[in-house]
RNA sequence: GCCGCCGUGGUGGAAUUGGUAGACACGUUGGACUUAAAAUCCAAUGGGCCUUAAAAGCCCGUGCCGGUUCGAUCCCGGCCGGCGGUACCA
């Protein structure tokens, strides 16, 4: 007995790898070209992994194997991110040091993985929490705050009493925590900031020179939001405040300055207290108190009623003197431009909208729209009008020059300049938490002071009691001994800084530790780093789209003007794997008196009962599915995994039943990689039957050993007996050859459908020489690597090991011969693609209306080709029906008569 | 609202980017093997028309409507639907 047991050979495999060091990537080897592919690292949840981890790790190692094959020098290492809340979290309820809880996390991802049969370089692990590693982000801060990229700042953060910390902005959605769902309230707090603002233009410009999915590109671009205007000086009326003030504005329509009728100031903006009058104080007092309030939530939740309070100042505008009444909005926000704008109503949506509930006037000053009717915004097409003074006149200007008028006006006369301004904001860098990197600073005398660089690492203090404090100051904070420490320049008191460093922070770099990751003397050793970057595929999840990937490109411009490195991105070529979805759902609905009702995508109530079809209870009508037999539609859709749905596939569970080969054939098969794909069990046991006949291809089930059509193929001294004919050539050719194409092309779907092509058609032949099946396991290995291995194993017994039995020699670095990993790629030859004969699809007007057989050798004779065509039977009769009034003839492929 | 991506059989998806739409796989149906099941193998499988039946043939068909072309899943214009991101950003 010997079927096909993957839970026999990939165990064994996976141990001779790791024994062998077979995938260790030598440090002394810098002669070859290299390939630097690499992984989102993961964070070890306990959890473990998921479906979705395995399907991009499966592209990458695809690659790695097939490059190693290729000749290359791979990088292909993986580590953990490790930092991080749950463990906190988990550390608070249980009272277990997060230290034990990532460590358990560590191993047993790292044994999922391992039991994937990843090509990992398992001697590059690295691990963020580890006092080596963060050793250098605690560097690499130090060497921001040299460059005045580092910070403090009393800023008003999301405090969220229930986690007790502070969250970044993105943590925050609507106005609750992304971990928990906790409600979030403003609250100003002593912060380090870090200024990737100051790094805004190349953030944004050098976009343009990567290879990544251009959403992610323009999601960054948005993300950095950069916008073109002019700031202006609005002085305020004489007399209408108690002292000389005026107003700065950002506009990105200084073109319209003339129909500017009234101003907005934040609640929140500095100047409002000193310019609102007397009657207006107890107003403005209850509004701006009610404002904040509110958090973001509310904020846009009032998006369509817009409301706001009168001032009692009033401005100057600068174009014609005119007194414009101020008032503060909510809708008007204190952290974008300058707090404060001119409203144009007659070109601004929001203005307008303002303007007709305040009675506010409106100007039309560009023309083509109706400002009575709505705010005409196109800043394209428009012609400026009513836009002129004694000096300047913007009139009958189309909107772009007039911007350009204006802002030199604006310029000459000191109460204006062209002025550039960004969404993206200095980044909030410390959390109040325990589970992070320490920051390398110290108090002395109520100063911050960077640590020297040889007191690093600043390790974490050892605590049992990880429970933030009521009042936000970190746990730390309640480690005294630690705390409290002396200045080394000075011997003075002083203590240490508290907070720690965000998540993000150990994902920003890690990629350079990979290169060199036992170096002492910086984060990446310089020899190794200009060898090595930048990568040259880093595939994850679109997920980290913005952040991750914008905070690391940071990281590395500024190690770049340091530097400490040399290319001036880090990942040229970027590809997001496609989320992996549960099983497809039919659901019906059940209204309160029992009767199903039709599923309507608009509005499904809660109210309405849910009910979990199986597939054989419904059935397509339309472009709908419907319970059987009635008019019924049914929900049918896919949803994205997740605990409380109860649609998460575990891989440790495919891996026991199909193993791990099937399980990595599948993620590949299921369809494109960037592609969002739901999960079929039946699609696993698909691939899993390719397996077998793999397997039978080659072993026999029944007495066990290599079948019969394969040993025949071989003499006893392993000499080949049989030559493989022509059509068992071609097949394997053309198989090499779009199995190569595809992977260059990421696209593994296709790969292994031609796999599958190659193994149905092979599985037919009585011989089946080992010359041909043994480049066939090489092109099938970087897929489903064990059972290749242990193919080629029992081939190679069966042929000897000294000549591999066929024309493609063995390359690698390691000469064991008990792998296949190091051996060559099969190169097709393309004189075995060639064809005896040519099918020509011939049409009559645009149909189809025969084939015809042409030998190779004719095959490019017009005439000759033709004529068969016109006396191919079908073809003839539509031939007949006309004349012929054009004929179109594209080299083996087609032929199209032309008949009226 | 804005930005980006995507609509192909019962299902996942192919189609050398303008040249035989539906490769490969799942599912389904029928058959073989088996005491039986599993496994395996063989055949059919987009919808419809014609025909006693088969072969052959014909029509329709890549979200919808239109255009360019000898020929369109592919290019252009206009809609509809889905997914993701983002949102008072001045």
């Amino acid at each position: 007995m010997s079927e096909y047991k993957p839970a026999d050979i990939e165990p064994k495999w996976q141990e001779y790898w790791l024994n062998n060091k077979t995938f260790r990537t030598d440090h002394n080897d810098r002669e070859r070209p290299k390939f630097y592919v690499l992984d989102m690292f993961p964070y070890p949840s306990s959890a473990g992994l998921h479906v979705g981890h395995p399907e991009g790790y499966t592209a990458t190692d695809i690659l790695a194997r097939y490059k190693r094959m290729n000749g290359y020098n791979v990088l292909h290492p993986i580590g953990w991110d490790a930092f991080g809340l749950p463990a906190e979290q988990y550390a608070i309820k249980t009272g277990t040091h997060p230290r034990d809880t990532t460590n358990q996390n560590i191993d047993g991802f790292r044994r999922q993985l391992q039991a994937l049969g990843f090509s990992y370089d398992w001697d590059r692990e690295v691990n963020t929490t580890d006092p080596a590693y963060y050793r250098w982000t605690q560097w690499i801060f130090l060497k921001l705050y040299e460059q005045g990229l580092a910070y403090e700042a009393s800023v008003p953060v999301n405090w969220c009493p229930e986690l007790g910390t502070v969250l970044a902005n993105e943590e925050v959605i609507d106005g609750k925590s992304e971990v928990g769902g906790f409600p979030v309230e403003r609250k100003p707090m002593r912060q380090w900031m870090l200024k990737i603002t100051a790094y805004a233009d190349r953030l944004l410009d050098d976009l343009n020179d990567l290879d990544w999915p251009e959403s992610i590109k323009e999601m960054q671009r948005n993300w950095i939001g950069k916008s073109e205007g002019a700031n202006v000086i609005f002085p305020m009326k004489a007399g209408t405040s108690s002292v000389e003030e005026s107003i700065e504005v950002f506009t990105t329509r200084p073109d319209t300055l003339f129909g500017a009728t009234y101003m907005v100031l934040a609640p929140e903006h500095p100047l409002v207290n000193r310019i609102t009058t007397g009657e207006q104080k107890s107003a403005i007092a209850s509004y701006r108190n009610t404002a904040a309030k509110k958090s973001d939530l509310d904020r846009t939740d009032l998006n369509k009623d817009k409301t706001g309070v009168f001032t009692g100042a009033y401005a100057i505008n600068p174009v014609n003197k005119e007194e414009i009444p101020v008032w503060i909005a909510d809708y008007v926000m204190m952290s974008y431009g300058t707090g404060a704008i001119m409203a144009v109503p007659g070109h601004d949506e929001r203005d307008w909208e303002f303007a007709r509930k305040y009675d506010l006037p409106i100007i039309e000053v560009v023309k083509g729209g109706d400002v009575t009717k709505e705010a005409y915004v196109d800043s394209e097409e428009g012609v400026c009008v009513n836009s002129a003074n004694d000096e300047v006149s913007l009139n009958d200007l189309p909107v772009p020059k007039a911007k350009k008028v204006i802002t030199k006006w604006l310029e000459e006369k000191d109460c204006g300049t062209h002025a550039v301004t960004y969404k993206l904001r200095d980044w909030l860098f410390s959390r109040q938490r325990y589970w992070g990197e320490p920051f390398p600073v110290i108090h002395v005398d109520g100063k911050p002071k960077p640590l020297p660089e040889d007191h690093l690492p600043i390790t974490l203090p050892e605590m049992d009691d990880f429970q933030p404090t009521k009042t936000g100051e970190p746990p730390l904070a309640k480690a005294k001994d630690w705390v409290n420490t002396t200045d080394p320049d000075t011997g003075k008191p002083a203590v240490r800084e508290t907070n720690t460093m965000p998540q993000w922070a150990g994902s920003c770099w890690y990629y350079l530790r990979y290169i060199s990751p036992d170096y002492e003397q910086g984060p990446v050793d310089p020899e190794m780093e200009k060898y090595w970057m930048p990568v040259d595929l880093y595939v994850g999840g679109a997920e980290h789209a913005v952040l991750h990937l914008l905070y690391a490109r940071f990281w590395h411009k500024v190690l770049y003007d340091i530097g400490a490195v040399s290319t001036k991105e880090p990942f040229y070529r970027l590809v997001n794997q496609g989320m992996i979805l549960g099983e497809l759902e039919f659901t019906a609905f059940k209204d309160a008196a029992g009767e199903y009702v039709t599923a309507d995508r608009s509005g499904l109530s809660d109210e309405l009962e849910r009910i979990k079809l199986l597939e054989k209870d419904v059935e397509k009508r339309g472009d709908r599915f419907v319970i059987k037999g009635t008019d019924t539609v049914v929900d049918a859709r896919s949803f994205k995994m997740s605990k409380s749905r109860g649609n998460v596939i575990n891989p440790d569970d495919v891996v026991a039943q199909y193993g791990a080969d099937a399980l990595r054939l599948y993620e590949m098969f299921m369809g494109p990689l960037e592609q969002v794909k739901p999960w079929s069990m039946q699609g696993v046991e698909g691939v899993y039957r390719f397996l077998k006949r793999v397997w039978r291809l080659i072993m026999d089930e029944e007495f066990g050993g290599v079948n019969e059509a394969v040993a025949h193929s071989v003499n006893d001294d392993g000499s080949p007996a049989v030559q493989p004919d022509r059509a068992q050539l071609k097949l394997l050719h053309e198989t090499i050859k779009k199995v190569t194409a595809d992977i260059e092309g990421h696209r593994f779907n296709t790969a292994i459908s031609a796999l599958m092509i190659f193994t149905n058609e092979a599985m037919k032949w009585e011989v089946r020489p080992v010359s041909v099946l043994k480049p066939f396991l090489l092109i099938l290995s970087p897929f489903a690597p064990h059972l290749a291995e242990e193919l080629w194993a029992k081939l190679g017994a069966l042929s000897g090991k000294q000549a591999n039995g066929t024309d493609f020699p063995s390359n690698g670095p390691t000469e064991d011969g008990g792998t296949l990993a190091h051996e060559a790629w099969p190169k097709y030859e393309e004189a075995l693609l060639r064809a005896d004969s040519k099918t020509y699809a011939v049409q009559v007007n645009g149909k189809v209306r025969g084939q015809i057989e042409i030998p190779a050798d004719r095959s490019s004779e017009k005439d000759f080709v033709l004529d068969a065509a016109r006396n191919e039977p079908g073809v003839r009769r539509h031939l007949e029906k006309g004349n012929v009034v054009k004929e179109i003839f594209v080299p083996n492929r087609v032929i199209n008569f032309v008949v009226k």
